[in-house]
DNA sequence: CTTGACCCTATAGTAGCTTCAGGGTGTGAA
DNA sequence: TTCACACCCTGAAGCTACTATAGGGTCAAG
């Protein structure tokens, strides 16, 4: 199968295709006569357990290891499940940064209930006399 | 003051200050006779707010936005109201869109609780299976 | 007169793509 | 046959918000 249909079995785009190839996640395929990528099943496969692991925000870091696990078929699968309870972790560290945020911007919003001039407006005084933060390292690779 | 102090009061980097000047979200400042950033209280003012805004994840175009309102002293504030109001839902939507993954996440977990075979990982399998969703477009630029 | 802390510019790198420029290929219709 | 049009190719640049690096200039103290 061309490129173009494979991209439309994983929900992708082309672009995205070839860049994971560039990426090293998905092994460069056999190509047709006239230069085209020509794909079977196998990368069928792996483009969908790829493009499942971006959905679930995983890095391509975190793909390059699971697939390198995947295929020492002699080993257990301790190191998936460690890499699994990492990123549970992450998206739970990100989860508990975001509700802070949320709670800060909620009470900024009080500040302002109706539209008065700019120069009285309770967000914006707020805005310019917030402590200013050390800037946050962050914890994980979730924005 | 020169650009250090300036970046030790507003808790940042010499180099992202600079950054901020060339992005346009702080004006360029007077040079000393040996070429070097002479900046005066106005500065600081601004950089705090801007620091401020990025503590709670603004995205340049939403600071830059909220600096324009700002200026136009005539003006009311309901617009700030309203880019305050949607960025509070993007942060709402985020934090949605994570927990889901976690649920996601946490499901797949269940899939493998011991270290067997690669082969039999329910994670791997899961992670395999899964319905390929279309591709999420981004409803924030909260990653 | 040298050391070291600070400043300058310009450029490249980060993640995960997307978009663009400038081409080649293959198929159906006029 | 020739045209249009959809698809394919490569390589490079663009996106966000910085960070880092190279290669230099300035200034005060010892």
């Amino acid at each position: 199968m061309k490129i173009g249909e494979l991209a439309q079995v994983a929900q992708c785009t082309v672009e995205t295709v070839r860049y994971y190839e560039k990426a090293g996640l998905l092994s460069p395929p056999a190509r047709t006569a006239a230069n085209y990528r020509s794909y079977g099943d196998a990368h069928v496969d792996r483009l969908r357990f790829i493009r499942n692991c971006r959905a679930l925000d995983m890095t391509h870091a975190e793909i390059h290891a699971l697939l390198g696990l995947m295929d020492q078929a002699a080993g257990d699968c301790g190191g998936i499940n460690q890499l699994l309870d990492e990123h549970i972790a992450h998206v739970d560290m990100r989860i508990a940064e975001l509700s802070q945020l949320k709670q800060q911007l909620s009470e900024l919003r009080q500040c302002c209930q109706s539209k008065q001039a700019v120069d009285a407006c309770g967000i914006l005084q707020g805005l310019a006399s917030m402590e200013t933060e050390q800037r946050h390292e962050r914890h994980t690779h979730l924005g």
